[in-house]
DNA sequence: ATTTACATGTAAGGGGTTACATGATTTG
DNA sequence: CAAATCATGTAACCCCTTACATGTAAAT
């Protein structure tokens, strides 16, 4: 029950219509938490029926454009849910079982993957250093938005250990 | 199309029932691509229609026991799909987004549940090099068996990751 | 007027999770 | 022979993914 909460959340933040969220995720909450535009509108509507979130009425010139808002109700099941007790979800990584199989069966044909996914980790790990020399720089001590700073260093250090992991894993590979 | 191919790779180092195949999972490959006995049965009868794997005939002493071989199709199959092209899967890790939540709402919640996902992570930790120590001890030069620590050691990493960054997390919570 | 972008959805299918069902073998 | 364990499966549900459908507003 992750997504609805992801939604609610990005609605805390600033009300707004099906699409913009879709947006918002795709550079923020995305990154540890993807959605698509129809999950968040089968999401949104089952939050609006459930009255934690309500549709506000939109002047007629925006088209068929819904906006929502959390309800006090919304917010409430938030504040529940971070609280809740919940097992560390099982981590499925398929570039892992990729490398287990060409253990057993030879490895010559990964090479090449574990290549393009390193150069796609330090992508990812460019983007969110520069994101967070934007967002926190060093000059201004952390404070009111320190949480939202420990969730974007989990992205980096998690791009920083896969980065190091393929690099040392291409070298293993290229003795064989 | 992970799992049918973490039981190719499971059967290729030893032919197993599916209990067998559970079982074993729930200690190596289980460790970054989980799964039930139902799953495993499941893709066991749908390999074996795909022509991958057959079933060894058993003794009629083994009751109703299944035992089941790679076939060479399986085999290339395998290999096929170590050299696949393949984006990097989608990460989603729930306790992200409840920090995130956290950070909107109020995180005074949260942080049992960061104490004991904590906790939980030194135990797989203390596991994997435990599993380390006796499987690749440092006095034998790695050789054949180079790409498996391989895989180990993204475990070690990636949970000497989450230490680190709940310690960190907890810090930064405690001075809320 | 036609095209492009905006905006909200529906439908089908796959994989994972949980609960339940059933038969065979072993143990006390 | 009763209970526990081994072993294989079925069924229902949920969430995610992909492809497709529909209508509106802005641009040229």
């Amino acid at each position: 029950m992750s997504l609805p909460h992801a939604i609610l959340t990005a609605l805390l933040e600033k009300p707004s219509s099906g699409l913009e969220l879709t947006r918002r995720f795709d550079k923020s909450i995305g990154f540890f938490w993807p959605a698509t535009h129809q999950q968040i509108y089968r999401e949104l509507g089952k939050l609006e029926q459930a009255g934690l979130i309500r549709d506000i009425p939109q002047p007629p010139s925006r088209g068929q454009r819904k906006e929502y808002e959390v309800l006090p109700e919304g917010r409430a099941a938030l504040v529940a849910w971070t609280a809740e007790r919940q097992e560390p979800k099982s981590f499925r990584e398929p570039l892992l079982l990729r490398l287990r199989a060409a253990a057993v069966v030879g490895g010559y044909g990964l090479r090449a993957e574990l290549e393009r996914h390193l150069a796609l980790h330090q992508q990812q790990l460019a983007s969110y250093l520069a994101i967070e020399q934007h967002d926190f720089p060093p000059e201004q001590a952390a404070t009111e938005n320190r949480l939202q700073h420990r969730v974007l260093s989990a992205g980096i250090g998690l791009e920083q250990f896969w980065v190091e992991w393929l690099t040392e894993t291409l070298a293993a590979v290229a003795a064989e």
